[in-house]
DNA sequence: TTCGGAACGTTGGCCTAACCAACGTTGGCG
DNA sequence: CGCCAACGTTGGTTAGGCCAACGTTCCGAA
């Protein structure tokens, strides 16, 4: 926490790219912060936020929804598997497959996870006024949309 | 290039700390291909902009004005020697130091990496208006300010 | 004037997030 | 049946950022 306020070039200071990723850069250093206090971390949220949303899915499934590497996702449910938060089983139906579930104790965690991002987000975006962060999650949609279909 | 639409959760896909990283790392991706034409990285990028906008530096002083870490100001500007984009010379005022100044060479690289920036910039904000484009680069730059003002 | 702390460049490390290749297993389809 | 695709898993690599330590050099306060 230095904040010496990297003051960039002014030529990078103004470009869309550059603000997004210090941006992002400092939203990253918030939320590790507030998934410090559970001792997880993004991954961990993610997969616990796909299962809360859409059940029980295998890993693969996972990694698709939560845009993480198959490899990734073993590592991340060992974790959450090792703490009890989730369920590994064979699926008798494809042998190929695990299925992961949560556990209660995974859904509670995953509800303190979610309240942590919330205050989070209001951290994040203290400066803004309301109508200013529904304007900037507008324009960010609008990019991502754009650039997730090839 | 998978774009495989990475349909996050919903939770996630309306968080303003999410989406922020998601598009800040799809501006990496294209600035990172853009660079790689060039050879070069981010960190040569910035060094080189700080250079011609505020002329010779220390590395000291260059690592504060684009917030890299001294230690990595070395490696990055060992890279940019080697290519005859710049010149390490001691102080003769204060032998702590090196002198790092752009060569014609580094200016003219300068220049051909704003505008591979300026490229990117245009084809990572295609699908907003220029208003639209203004709107974000003021929000993100108040959060920015925000945040780096102790 | 000396002495202690601060700044400098440098080395060498460590960590996170992401991605990729390969392998053996299993499933499904021609 | 035979082949290809999907699955989980292991074991990498990369870029980016950060930190600790060291010897050198400078400077200000005793």
């Amino acid at each position: 926490m230095d904040h010496a306020a990297p003051q960039s070039p002014a030529g990078l200071r103004t470009t869309p790219s550059w603000l997004l990723n210090q941006a992002a850069a400092h939203a990253g250093r918030l939320i590790s912060a507030g998934f410090a206090a559970h001792d997880l971390r993004g991954y961990h949220y993610r997969l616990l936020a796909a299962l809360t949303e859409s059940g029980p899915a295998s890993q693969a499934d996972l990694g698709r929804r939560c845009g993480i590497d198959r490899s990734d996702v073993v590592a991340a449910v060992n974790d959450l598997a090792g703490r009890g938060f989730v369920v590994r089983a064979p699926d008798p139906a494809d042998r190929r497959r695990n299925v992961i579930s949560l556990t209660d104790a995974g859904a509670d965690e995953a509800r303190r996870m979610t309240d942590t991002v919330a205050r989070v987000q209001d951290d994040l975006l203290a400066p803004l006024s309301s109508a200013e962060r529904d304007e900037l999650t507008r324009l960010l949609t609008r990019l991502l949309e754009h650039h997730s279909r090839g």
